[in-house]
Order: C-alpha cells, then sequence, then structure tokens
DNA sequence: TTGTGTCAACTAACATGTTAGTAGAATTAA
DNA sequence: TTAATTCTACTAACATGTTAGTTGACACAA
C-alpha cells in the first residue's frame, strides 16, 4: 500500500486558529475527500515538510483523527489512513439512522410555522435542481433539508455530532456510481417526511426518515465488492 | 475558582499501554467522579508533578478531554474542568434518549432467546436488590440491563458512543440525592421494557424506554438551583 | 521450500527547550 | 475613587532532541 501523496492537501490558507487545528481539517478534508485512500500509509515528517511546521502540530491532528477512526496509529510504528470495512459501515448507519428518526419524530411534534416553511421552501428548490438534473446543488439543498430538521431539537452540536458518528458512511458515499432516477426518488421521500411533519404525525415522520436514511445503506451494500482495495481484508 | 487537587488522581498501576492514555484514563476517572469539580483549574504541571512525566503525554490526555467537552481549554492561557449547564445537560439527555430508543426498538425486533434470557435474570437480580436496598449493585445492574439491549444491535462500540454522547449527564448524575422509592420505579420501568420485547412489540418498547430515561432529566431538572456553583453563569 | 531467529531501519512516544499569547496586578491619569 | 494602560508572571502552543518498540528483510537451519 502506497504512501499518501502530500500534495493533494488543502492549503492551511485561514490564518487564524492553532496550527494543530488548521492541519487537522487539512487532513480530514483530504481523507473524507478520498484523496487520501482508506489504507495508504501517511507519514508524519511529509505533512511537516509539505506546511514547514515541525511534528508536534502535526501529531496532534493526526491524535485526534485516531480518536475519530479514521486513522488507524500502530504505536512506534506507522499511521495510516483507515480502511473501510462494511461491518463499520452498517455500525455508523445504524447510529445515523437512531439520531435521524429521533430528529423527525420531534420535528414532527415540536415544529414551528417557520420550519415548515422553511421545509417547503427546500423541496420547492429540490423540485427545480431535479428539473434541471443539478446533482450537486441538489446535494447541497438535500443536507439542508436535514439539518433544517436538525434544529428543530434545540441541541446545538446535533449535525456535527450526526457527522461524527458516521464519517465512514460518508467516505464511502463518494465511491457510489449515480443511480437514474435517485434524485428524484429522494425528492420524494423527502416530501413524505415533509407532509408527516406538517401534521404533526411522529410515527408518519419516523417510518418516512427511516426509509429514508436506509436507501443510502441499500446503495452502499454491494461496494465491498466493487472496490476491495478500499476495505478490510 | 481553586485548583483541582491532584492528590484526588487514581495511581496509574495498570503498567501496560501509552502513558498518554493511562494519565486521560485517571483524568477522566477524577472529572467523572466529580473529584475534579467543574470549574476548577487544572495546572499541567501538577499533574505532571504528580505522575512523574514530561508535559507531552499530560497534553495529550488533556487535548482529548478538551474533544469530548470534559475540559475547556483556553489558548495560551488555562485549562479547567468544564462547568455543567442544564442546556449541555439536556442535549445529552436527547442525544441518549435517541440512541436508548433505537436500541430498545431493535431489540424488540430481533432480539433472540438468550437475550431474553439473559433480560429476565437482570430484572431477577434486581427485584433481590430491590428486596436488600443494596443501591451501589442496583445501579451496575442497571447499566448491565441497558448494554444488554444494546448488544442486540451488533453496534460494537455502541455502549461507548452513548457514554460519550451524554458525559454531562453522567457527571450530574452523581450530585442527585436518592430519592426514597425511586430504585423500585426503575425496576418497573425496567420491567415494562422487557415485556414488550418479549412480546416483540417494537412500539411499546420504545415508548418504554423513553419514560424510563426521561425520569433522569426530570430528576436532574432541580440541580441548577441546587448547586450553582457547578454550573456556568 | 519453509520456518525461525537476528538485525537494521524506521516510526511514534516521550522529554525538554523556546515562543508567544493571556490575564491580572500594578501604575498612572482623570 | 475610578477608568484606562502598562507590565509581569504564567500558561499552552510549538520546536526539537532522545528513547524505545515494531516491522520487514535477510540469513540460516530443517
Amino acid at each position: 500500500m502506497p504512501d499518501v501523496d502530500v500534495t493533494k492537501l488543502p492549503a492551511l490558507d485561514d490564518l487564524s486558529g492553532l496550527l494543530a487545528d488548521r492541519v487537522y481539517w487539512a487532513v480530514k478534508s483530504a481523507i473524507m475527500a478520498l484523496d487520501f485512500p482508506p489504507g495508504a500509509i501517511i507519514r508524519k515528517s511529509d505533512i511537516c515538510d509539505r506546511f514547514g511546521l515541525s511534528r508536534s502540530p502535526v501529531s496532534d491532528a493526526l491524535a485526534k483523527l485516531s480518536t475519530e477512526g479514521l486513522v488507524d496509529i500502530v504505536p512506534q510504528s506507522s499511521t495510516r489512513v483507515s480502511r473501510l470495512s462494511m461491518a463499520s459501515i452498517r455500525e455508523d448507519a445504524f447510529m445515523r439512522e437512531a439520531m435521524e428518526v429521533a430528529a423527525a419524530r420531534h420535528a414532527a411534534l415540536h415544529r414551528s410555522e417557520e420550519t415548515v416553511a422553511r421545509l417547503v421552501r427546500n423541496v420547492e428548490m429540490q423540485k427545480l435542481l431535479v428539473r434541471d438534473l443539478d446533482k450537486e446543488d441538489f446535494f447541497k439543498t438535500d443536507i439542508a433539508f436535514h439539518e433544517t430538521i436538525f434544529a428543530t431539537t434545540n441541541v446545538s452540536r446535533f449535525p456535527a455530532t450526526v457527522r461524527a458518528l458516521s464519517p465512514n458512511v460518508d467516505r464511502a458515499r463518494l465511491l457510489l456510481i449515480p443511480e437514474p432516477g435517485r434524485t428524484q426518488d429522494s425528492m420524494q421521500e423527502h416530501i413524505e417526511i415533509l407532509e408527516a411533519i406538517k401534521q404533526q404525525d411522529d410515527e408518519a415522520a419516523q417510518t418516512a426518515m427511516r426509509r429514508h436514511v436506509r436507501q443510502l445503506l441499500r446503495r452502499l451494500e454491494p461496494l465491498e465488492a466493487a472496490r476491495p482495495d478500499l476495505f478490510s481484508q
């Protein structure tokens, strides 16, 4: 397994904050974008050279990534980007489902008129983007839809927590081949969630959200066979 | 606000593993047990002296605790044990509820005979401990009951994740004054959860679990008024 | 050919020196 | 007395030197 290509690291252009935090974000971005492929070896010294830094902030950044499960550190030996595994993806997906369903239930029970209006506008936008086949902006609008539902919980760290719970799902997602009609279907699922929230039907909101998030896992399942190089064993 | 008392740190008696990890567990134990009270200042040099170590492993340990929200590091200035806040406790409780309810649902839908047998045995034990007023062992058995339900999900990091999501709930819990009859009530709630799982009634399992975990938040609510010194603002 | 033991090279962990930013005391001006 | 300012002491962040553990190649024996 080759080393990572440190030239793919984004620059540390924002001048504020701790060096360690900036290195953390740069490396995390590269891992999440699969520019650092699962299984590749990360050499601290290469990253130090790339940014012109000493080992301290780089070590701090990698230690943090290690606690999130994105890199595996073998003591006194080596550091590598963690491989994917269908087991870890299923685990991630289960926990993400738990959180998304709880948020949908809460939204249905405690929604404000403003939340409904925001979700309606979001879905209108989705219709336009599906019509124009703009997959990139649809993806962003999709995320905004879910975050609007998260916001009803008043748990400020909910979006960050959901993301932190399922890094393997987000990495694997990038490997998916666009499926004809998937955006259309996805939008339809969003509409069902929205209708349930509108009608304050918490059971229907949970069911619709559960069906929606399970679509992603369904599409991820065949991935292990297609890209065995990125999976462990 | 005074400094923490480093003599309350447990010893690093287990000889295996990295120094940084052992310091992490020692400091975390002290924080979770409230031996390091919320708001107290942690001096790195004191911890270094206590264990006879350099700053590296101690810094690593505190950095990890910082990402979990158990200590607040002010850059170039100071490190202190994070204060509690009712807002953070409510946030923790919401996410814990999401996970516990999802696990209860899964247990009801996918339970094995062995799981049921294990839960039945656990509740029998609870009856004995309630009869004998053994609160300490009841607490342990309570945790085992929940972890048996978690285990049905086959998500190996589920217990650790639930704990990591709600450190403030676990800290605040230690401040609760024992409530007469609470163990008895708690056992009754466990029985309702067990019955729903036995009958594979996922809706009932969710409802029973939700009611159960909300009892804790209900008891935590008055705490801010009782111990304002441990809360922020 | 295969299994075992040795060794060299490399890595992360840990120790320690240095820098820079913060907070609060002391000082001064109003 | 009080508000603003300077200064000092202290802290975490960062740099660098040192230690110790792991890996994998290679030699050698079965």
